[in-house]
DNA sequence: CTCATGACTTTTT
DNA sequence: AAAAAAGCCATGA
């Protein structure tokens, strides 16, 4: 089942464009709150890994992260949408980094 | 309602 | 700098 808070984020998740990413923080925080914890676990049980572009959240420091497909899988998803990626960490992450409106 | 848990973040050792 | 602890919040049992 979806909740309304999966459903805001993942709606948020669909604005940003290949080639950007986000954090779990900004997410949470678009939504109005710190539950940036909760935003990975909605993130967790994501429903539709084509719609929703769930690779592209890393965590506020530029490292990836988990993924529920796996870490790996998630690293070559970014690089292959150019995000360049070293030692588990975003290169020039503030510039990639999509910021909501 | 209360309790435990996790794709997190910040502060303190 | 690196590791541990504390703080956070939606979700499911």
């Amino acid at each position: 089942m979806v909740t309304h808070f999966q459903q805001a984020c993942y709606d948020l998740l669909k604005q940003i464009p290949a080639g950007k990413v986000t954090t779990y923080a900004e997410i949470a925080h678009a939504l109005g709150g710190k539950a940036y914890r909760a935003v990975g676990t909605a993130m967790n049980k994501n429903p539709n890994p084509v719609i929703v572009p769930c690779h592209r959240v890393v965590n506020s420091d530029g490292r990836l992260g988990q993924y529920a497909f796996g870490c790996e899988r998630k690293q070559h998803l970014l690089e292959s949408e150019g995000v360049r990626v070293v030692d588990g960490k975003v290169q020039d992450f503030e510039q990639l980094r999509f910021r909501f409106n």
